[in-house]
DNA sequence: ACCTTATGACAACGCCGTTGACGCATCGGC
DNA sequence: GCCGATGCGTCAACGGCGTTGTCATAAGGT
């Protein structure tokens, strides 16, 4: 009984789908990042994703174990691709910034993978560098070892957690999104006085702030407590 | 054409189902609280709710408009318990740790109800509730409305996503996650400090530092960025 | 040019959420 | 204690999903 996948070095034949294109692992995950790009992560389905590359959905599975197996690869080169494109300014803050909001945004673009990758340990290459990067440039900043190793572990994950936080909402079908905010313009800012005086008396600021992600105000307060931290140390 | 759906207290008549059970509101939310605890939040399905009632899963239809509006509400409970069993302190600091904290230890019993319906606005009782406390405390200290409603933002994401994030680590299986943690370590002893120094330099408290959740290390920054905050606003 | 076999196509299975029609049991009014 | 209206549970069906077993066919090594 021959494996239902190969890997994808060791293909012995190509054979182009009868309209006419010829999968490759990296044209698939391709695709799916397009697909999610182009119709929201709602359009990733194997059908829909067999559909858009002119193939049966199964030939996929030729290439890939399951959904699960596919996303797993989609994250891979998500991860890849925001690394690549990051260049350090030598500034601590300025890159851990930097950093942290490339890393939200880039999985904000593709929440689907997202949600799924921000709570898997990779252990892959590409993780393995970002570690020793932003444990350079706490530790080039001057924090001793065990502060560095703390402020690396908040900030990786908050990023992360933020990231999927902030992505399982764009997951979301459109009309929940819809309903969300009405919840919040209407339902909020109708409260009484009486009942809720805090929030009547901050409903307009409180509608808009919750339209958006908190991330950057969350990691701009986690770098000014940085700073203090090692202003404290340094004296 | 009548609605489907009616609120719980103007309900009329209460038909046992074939199988004997009685409907309701509440009943339907705890049953769905038992699924997702017992059998994973993919056991959570309208069918299976319908089956674990003794009823057809249409009947839910009659309570709920649709799978998401039966998610929010199970999304309130979860918050209405956890605020319940909240105490006050009357220090604003102290305040806002203690809910944090009980918040995201109170989701991590829950995995695999937290994975599901941190991340939703419920617009129902127990979360506005929460959010006049908060708010409360906040304004009460005496941040201005704009700064209140700021970290009150980022205070309630930055719990939520550590507490979903945390909580999909418990929900793996136990063995895959031993798997994954031994690999961690593996990998972290072998990269050499010619290729990756800070790593080399730091494994044991890495290591160490990893096993944990970062979230009470957050909060901590997060709550001194506040305080610093109000000191500058105060002066 | 042949033979093997990798690979894409097809059909089917068993899930899923959701809806419209239906009929029975329950409740208010007498 | 009956009766009519109707709330609500049930049934059947639709379309979509992931996945798999089987088949035929074209690609490659020889």
């Amino acid at each position: 009984m021959s494996e239902r996948v190969v890997a994808d070095g060791e293909r012995r034949r190509r054979r182009p789908t009868k309209r006419g294109t010829v999968l490759s692992e990296a044209l698939i995950v391709e695709t799916a990042l397009r697909l999610i790009g182009e119709h929201g992560a709602a359009a990733l389905t194997v059908r829909r994703l067999g559909t858009a590359l002119g193939a049966d959905p199964s030939a996929l599975y030729r290439y890939f174990q399951d959904t699960d197996d596919l996303l797993l690869a989609v994250a891979d080169e998500l991860i890849g691709r925001t690394l690549r494109a990051w260049r350090p300014s030598g500034e601590w803050r300025a890159d851990l910034r930097s950093l942290g909001l490339r890393i939200h945004a880039d999985y904000q673009a593709h929440p689907q993978a997202a949600v799924l990758t921000c709570t898997r340990v990779t252990g892959r290459v590409h993780e393995m560098r970002s570690v020793e990067t932003i444990l350079g440039i706490l530790r080039g900043a001057g924090f001793p070892d065990a502060e560095a190793v703390r402020i690396y572990h908040v900030f990786v994950d908050q990023t992360l957690a933020f990231a999927a936080l902030d992505a399982t909402v764009l997951t979301l079908p459109k009309e929940s999104r819809i309903l969300e905010e009405r919840t919040w313009r209407e339902r909020y800012a109708r409260l009484g006085a009486d009942t809720h005086p805090h929030v009547a008396a901050t409903a307009p600021t409180l509608v808009a702030e919750m339209g958006r992600s908190a991330y950057p105000a969350a990691l701009e307060m986690m770098l000014a407590a940085a700073e203090a931290r090692l202003r404290h140390v340094r004296a």
